[in-house]
DNA sequence: ATGGCACCTGTAGCGACTACAGGTTCAAGA
DNA sequence: TCTTGAACCTGTAGTCGCTACAGGTGCCAT
């Protein structure tokens, strides 16, 4: 039998993944919970033991997060992940469709900005009790 | 005893002030119960009697709504209100806060959009495993 | 051996609703 | 007047993506 020549794969816990990844340690146990993470080996005494598949698999998990990807969404991404025959086209779908959500909110957001900002320009901000802001919700435009 | 010129005010059940503002039954409800809505006299029956201050309060909270103010913020004007002594300056100065949380909240999509629309332009969506959208997700850039 | 921090499970809370289940009332038609 | 059945009632649980306990155990350094 040969020497190993390989190093151990590096384990660690799962407060030094938290800190590794930026993502918290209820919120680590929450993912693999609702089944994002997968389940890893514990210790004799029930501590989990994370590798570096889990660690990049959850920074996964974080970016997409980051970009506005619902939890639905990761988990649809990495189901194409894991059946290995993902394709570019599958993933493109699901990212093309959660970027014009994106664009849906962003209009929508510009929209009551706009709203406010014309509403509150018409408040002296003085010591008025009729103001124009509570008259508009109240009895609209 | 002088007859009675005025109409008697038009009252209406849950179902008709639901289809008047275009919220939900079950939301007028659950805004009576956190003490958005005043709980309106009853009929003997017990069903919830409602009139035009009702119907004027609950399209505040919903123009509210719809410009993405929290139900704690409409809490909050509606206080002023019922106070009596409201001034602009103090529904001016939440409605610019939640101006300013809008604009934050516009440039975090916008920088998401960018981030997607960015990572969706290497791929070319073919068959091929390699997807760029996943590659980034897992490695980053 | 022991102290104390990190870990464990399970549950409840947030915001803003929505969706039942299982029962009662009301109003219109026969 | 009686009978439908739609609309109403209460109370509870589910949604999403976490976060925050409480009450207990493991791990490691001293």
């Amino acid at each position: 039998m040969g020497i190993k020549t390989r190093a151990e794969p590096s384990t660690f816990s799962i407060g030094a993944l938290s800190q590794g990844t930026g993502v918290n340690v209820e919120t680590i146990r929450y993912y693999e919970r609702i089944g994002v993470l997968p389940s890893p080996p514990r210790t004799e005494g029930g501590h989990r033991v994370y590798g570096d598949r889990h660690l990049r698999r959850l920074n996964f998990v974080r970016r997409s997060r980051e970009l506005g990807f619902s939890l639905d969404e990761v988990k649809r991404m990495l189901r194409l992940v894991d059946g290995g025959d993902v394709t570019c086209e599958q993933v493109r779908e699901i990212a093309l469709e959660h970027a014009q959500e994106v664009r849906d909110k962003i209009v929508d957001l510009k929209r009551m900005e706009r709203t406010l900002r014309d509403t509150a320009a018409q408040c002296e901000g003085g010591e008025t009790p009729d103001c124009p802001i509570i008259d508009v919700l109240f009895d609209g435009k």
